[in-house]
RNA sequence: GGUGAGGUUCCCGAGUGGCCAAAGGGAUCAGACUGUAAAUCUGACGCGCAAGCUUCGGUGGUUCGAAUCCACCCCUCACCA
């Protein structure tokens, strides 16, 4: 479809633009005048992940062509739980714990919009609101009578839990659908919005909330989808093998997050910069022609890692990061003053607290084991035995593995404390005495 | 409710009395090559520095010896009702 708004005409180029609903109208109604449009976000765990970073960014989008975003988080919702594309029925969440996470969401996603900037200032809004106190009877007469059975039943969202056998799913999960089209005509109702954007998972949840607002206000809404993010080798996007890349700066430092985009595929930077940073198409096209032309290291995984750090964690955040990645990538150590290595440790570099006492009787496998540099002791040995491990430029061998006091001896140590070890190419942890 | 198939180490999947900590593949980790890529090659891959210890749905049993045989139980899948 080809579209006339500046803005839809931005994300299509980006490839942000899953499903849209309304045949070129949404094109219509956005270029008429400012709208008012919402994103919902259930807290589902005390911190969002880097998968919602992609309809975050799209509110910021919106609200940046002059739109009034809203976020809304669903401390109703949350505590029902989104049986979309969901393979089994999941364990409910007392409301105490999702009270205390929404109120962390909430935190989290207003540091992405502007909340003054007048006309398009953003709200967050909470469905626990207009829910909480709804009783039972006029929620199925009101608004339960909107919706089909047969319908819902037909949603390709939930069609993996009616068809299979051995997989069910409960009354609760069916009806999320219905609380969450009846916040998308709530919304329009009290904030006259006009449209609600979500992953592509949404795309059954969000078109009956048009639907329903239809029937109970007379007006007609709009759903648009982002797409759902893919990496090349067919991995899941946002997870490694050390777990899930959080927003949460104590969950997943701004150093681990600046190197997870880091160390983006080659086939996907380009793709991620145009879907995770707010650098204009021209911009990145110019980015992806130099690294072509060039020979060897592209600049596309520096550029993204240092937009989207930058965008989630700040200038601090940033600048944390690269004084880390800089001081442990350059292979220039030797640069580092004291003060610096108190730095890498607040910035976020991984480090533990050695005792020398304790270090006669363990095995250096142990040691790391135990400071989480490895999972297993194996992993160690097997470093250990490929030269792979280096303390303080110094490279440590397996017949030192019953050494650790004289590898880490006091007279050894950087300024009397510090032990900067090295573990494969990619693995660094600060050890202090 | 009936019939059939099956539950093996992170995943897939061999193994039907000792040679089994258990083939093969994937994932992961490390090395070489590189760009903190990709592809490829090499090594590791239950836990433990080691001696050794603990696994094959669960519980008992047979046996010098069981993932493999027997009994009961639990669960999954397929088809039928």
């Amino acid at each position: 479809m080809t579209v006339e708004n500046a803005l839809l005409k931005d994300l299509q180029a980006r490839g942000l633009i899953a499903q849209m609903t309304g045949d070129g109208e949404l094109d219509k109604h956005l270029s008429e005048g400012p709208r008012t449009l919402y994103c919902g976000f259930d807290p589902t765990a005390d911190s969002l992940h880097i998968g919602s970073l992609v309809p975050l960014l799209a509110l910021k989008r919106f609200q940046m062509a002059g739109h009034k975003p809203l976020a809304l988080v669903g401390g109703a919702t949350g505590l029902i739980g989104d049986p979309s594309f969901k393979a089994e029925e999941r364990k409910l969440n007392t409301p105490d714990v999702v009270d205390g996470w929404v109120s962390k969401i909430k935190d989290q996603v207003s540091q992405f919009i502007d909340f003054d900037s007048s006309s398009s200032s953003a709200e967050v809004v909470n469905n626990l609101d207009w829910t909480a106190d709804i009783d039972v009877l006029s929620f199925l007469r009101d608004v339960g009578k909107h919706f089909s059975i047969n319908q819902m039943i037909a949603k390709e969202s939930v069609k993996q839990r009616i068809d299979r056998e051995g997989e069910g799913i409960s009354f609760t999960e069916f009806t999320y659908m219905i609380l969450q089209s009846f916040d998308f005509q709530m919304l329009n109702k009290n904030h006259q919005c006009s449209l609600q954007i979500g992953g592509s998972d949404q795309w059954g949840n969000i078109t009956g909330g048009t639907e329903l607002t239809r029937r109970m206000n007379g007006n007609q809404v709009f759903g648009l989808t982002l797409p759902l993010i893919t990496k090349s080798d067919g991995t899941k996007f946002g997870k490694t093998e050390a777990g899930t890349i959080w927003l949460d700066p104590t969950k997943t430092s701004p150093y681990a997050f600046y190197q997870f985009w880091m160390n983006t595929a080659d086939a996907d930077v380009y793709r991620f910069l145009r879907y995770f940073t707010f650098l204009s198409i021209d911009e990145i096209e110019a980015i992806e022609r130099q690294d072509s032309d060039a020979q060897g290291r592209p600049q596309g995984q520096a550029v993204l890692a240092r937009e989207v750090t930058k965008l989630v964690h700040g200038d601090e955040g940033l600048q944390a990061a690269e004084r880390i990645t800089q001081a442990l990538f350059s292979g220039d150590s030797s640069e580092l003053g004291e003060d610096d290595y108190q730095q890498l440790c607040l910035d976020g570099l991984p480090s533990s607290r050695i005792n020398i006492i304790e270090l006669a009787e363990k095995p250096l496998t142990t040691l790391f084991t135990e400071a989480g540099v490895v999972k297993a002791g194996r992993e160690a040995k097997d470093a250990l035995k490929n030269k792979a491990v280096i303390v303080n430029a110094e490279p440590v061998g397996l017949d030192q593995n019953m050494n650790a006091s004289d590898v880490f001896s006091p007279s050894k140590a950087l300024y009397g404390r510090f032990f900067l070890v090295k573990l494969g190419k990619k693995k660094h942890h600060l050890f202090v005495l």
